[in-house]
Order: structure tokens, then sequence, then C-alpha cells
DNA sequence: CAGTGGTCTAGACCACGGG
DNA sequence: CCGTGGTCTAGACCACTGG
């Protein structure tokens, strides 16, 4: 049995210690590792990172390193497929942010926006998912533009969409196709969650059906922060 | 807009020059970089990981850097569970090797092996996992061991579990509840794959009946590296 | 054996956050 | 302003792989 490297003794010593503390908590920084421990800068900044890529803890640059949370969210056949609804089942205090809406014709490279379109037009909108005020995901939802005249006007921050398109406009949207995946995005949806460089994060794609019909109302897709939500998948069958 | 760090920089540069590179070719060395971009050889270095993170190459001690290809692994309700058959329709060799297969009494605690073991006993079979040689994850598998006598001269390395209790036997399974995460091993479970420390990896759980029955079969968890395999998952609706 | 990546040190400057 | 984490340097020793 070799001896483990000295970060790895560190962190995994670390770990230890963070099991039974709540969420929030501040960890120790990594000058006082270097005090405590007699180990160089280098070392004590590589067992807290170490701690990091478990999703143990949250390093902010000026503040500190805390002790992180990570918030289950179940995608199943059963579950409603919302965002706040989920959160708000998992303990969390859900909240969204519009970043922008556009309208714009369909694309026929993908296959389902003339579809949706319906002979008319494309709305989509943009917003991010906040976890507990922090940000945990981009989602980008493709709708059509000409039954949902005005959207842009009932549209704000801290709303749902599918409450909205079904109350204001009779719209009720039914899960048709569900996709999920870990993957790592762009530049520019990586400089949206937060991250300076793009991380592997959750893709997860949605094909949905106006309830009651073969017709399709809305793609959309979400890239999530697996340091924010631990997802879980289920698949049952019946019988 | 800021400047980015130089070791993003660097990655960013490398890994558009990965971006048509075929599987398996040799990315330049930490010290080739240092000697063409003026850098220090920890900045080499961290542009190197950086491309680690993201999946995009495999760092070998004492070989290399070398551009890595990550599996689509399928999980579907329409698709059987079989591992080797899944890698082969990902254009992939599959593999598996044996680590142990050990006899005992079902533990209550669990609720469903008592309902497996049936009255009698459980046989716990764990193998790893390959992809193109490399391990790809870690099996366990938890099945009725009175039902299953002599399991243990049948079994081997590259060996389809489920064929073989179908064909030995004549028990054949049939998916029931599926779920999936993504989240960070135990030591042990870290070393089997092959990792210095936990770094997340997908957890799979399998439920499974024999085929016309509501009688449990199969219990079986793996824990799989991300690194290796891209896995997908897909719900769909009827209709 | 030479070359690779893994670890560690001591020291420096920077960007950022909060009191 | 000070303390935090983020980056970078130069230099060193090690473990491992391959010819």
């Amino acid at each position: 049995m070799t001896t483990r490297s000295t970060y790895l003794e560190l962190a995994d010593r670390l770990a230890d210690q963070l099991r039974d503390t709540p969420p929030g908590t501040r960890v120790a920084s990594e000058y006082e590792l270097v005090a405590s421990h007699g180990v160089s800068r280098l070392t004590a900044r590589a067992a807290l990172q170490e701690l990091e890529h478990r999703y143990l803890v949250q390093r902010v640059r000026g503040s500190g390193t805390f002790v992180r949370r990570r918030i289950d969210y179940t995608i199943s056949k059963h579950i409603v497929p919302s965002f706040t609804a989920t959160v708000a089942a998992a303990g969390a205090r859900p909240g969204t942010r519009l970043l922008s809406v556009r309208r714009r014709d369909p694309e026929p490279v993908h296959s389902y926006e003339p579809e949706i379109a319906d002979g008319g037009s494309i709305v989509e909108v943009r917003r991010l998912n906040l976890v507990d005020g922090e940000v945990a995901g981009v989602l980008t939802s493709v709708l059509p533009g000409d039954r949902l005249p005005g959207l842009e006007e009932h549209l704000g921050d801290d709303f749902s969409l599918h409450t909205l398109v079904s109350q204001v406009y009779g719209v009720q949207l039914q899960r048709y196709r569900h996709q999920v995946l870990l993957d790592v995005p762009d530049r520019d949806v990586a400089d949206l969650l937060g991250d300076e460089a793009p991380r592997p994060c959750w893709y997860a794609e949605s094909l949905n059906r106006v309830k009651g019909t073969t017709q399709l109302g809305e793609y959309s897709y979400t890239w999530s922060n697996p340091h924010v939500i631990r997802m879980v998948f289920q698949i049952e069958e019946e019988g």
C-alpha cells in the first residue's frame, strides 16, 4: 500500500469532517490550512479543489469556501415537468430570471420547429433557473409564436412558463419525449452558468405535445449545473 | 472584456485543434507546450488538465496525453438492458471481467433481497465492464441463489449475465424499475474504476422481474465512468 | 534509459468581496 | 483595507511507461 499524496489525505480528512456539517458552513481557507498543516499553499489549494470536484463545497473568490447542498431533481413519467414545483418539492427555494424573448421564423433544420410553428412563427424564450438564489441552469424554450400573441408582456421573472401558457392561452402541454445526458456545454452557456470554463453539465431535452392532440406544442432544452442539481431519472414499467 | 487566463486560452486553442482529431491520437506533452508557448510547466499542465475535465483527452502517467472517445450508452424502455449489446451497438468493443461471486443470506435491510431470495439464499456477482479494453464501470448484481445452483462454474470473463441465466437456467429477466443519477462513489469503487480519488460517476440501479410474473429476479447497480460513457436516458410516451 | 505525467515547495501578483 | 480564491513562475523529486 503506497501512501496517498498529501493533498488527497488532507482532502479525505476534510471530507470526513464535512459529512455532518450543515450547508453554508465555512470551511478552512487555503492559508489556514497552510498554517495548521504545514503544507504549501498549492497543496492546501489542491485539497480544497478536490472537495469542490466531489460536489462537497463551493469556492467563492474573495469570500471563502463553503459547504454545498445538492438538490434532488427527479424526472419520471409521473412527475409534471415543472422546474418550480420540482425544486420546491425538494425543499429548496426556486426562482427564474428572464433573459430574452425572441420571435423568428422556424428553422427547417430542426424538424420539430415547423411542426411547432404550425404554419406561423416561432417564439423563443430563454431564462435562468435559480435554486436558493444561485444559478442552477439555463432553459431555452421554443413555442408557437402565432398561438401566443403578446407573450412578451406576460413574461417576467419568477414565472412558470407552463402555467402562463395554460392560464392565459388555454394551451396545456403534455410530456411526449424526454432525453437527458451529461455533456460539456459551449462557452456562452458556461458563461451564463457562471463558470469560467465549460464544465460537464446536465443536458435535458423535452418535446411536449398540446394535450389531447398529436400537435407539438413546445421544444425545450436545459443545461443544468450538477454542483447544484443531483438529477435522478426514473423509468418504471406498468404492471 | 477581460482577458482570459493563459491556461484557458491555451486549452481552448488545443480543444479547437482536437475537434477533428481521431481518438487515440497523441497530444503535445507538458514540456512540449512549455517549449512551444513559453509558459511554465504548471500552466501547460493546467491546460491539459482542463481538456481532461472536458472529457476530451485521457492522460496516462509515463505515457502521454491522448484524444479520447466517449461511447453513447442509451437507456430506454425499448432497449434490452445488456451492457455487451449496448456497447457493441455504439460501435465499440465490449468486455467484462469477473471480480467475485459470493453466496450469502438476504439482508432484510434491503427490502428487495428477501423477495429475490424467495425463501432461499442470495448470490452476488461483481464484475468490471470494459470498453475497448478500458475499465468503464463496476457492476454488482444480486440474484436468487437457490434458483441458480452452480452459477460459479458457468461464470467467467466476457459473459453476458442475462444470456447465461436465460440459457442455462431458463430464467428470463424483464426490466421493472430503473433509476440513474450522477454521484461520487466511495474510495473502493473509485479504486476499481482506476481513479486515484473519487470522481463523479454514473450510478445506475435496476430492479428486474422474472418475465411474465411479478417475482423479483434481480437487483443490480453499476458505477460507470463518465469519461468513457456518455449516458443517454430516454423517456417516451405512448400514442 | 529518456520522456511522461503527478506532486510539492516558496514566492509573487491579481481580482474580488465584505467590513 | 484585509482576507479570500485564481493565476503564474522556477525549480525539484517522484512513479511510471516505453523502447
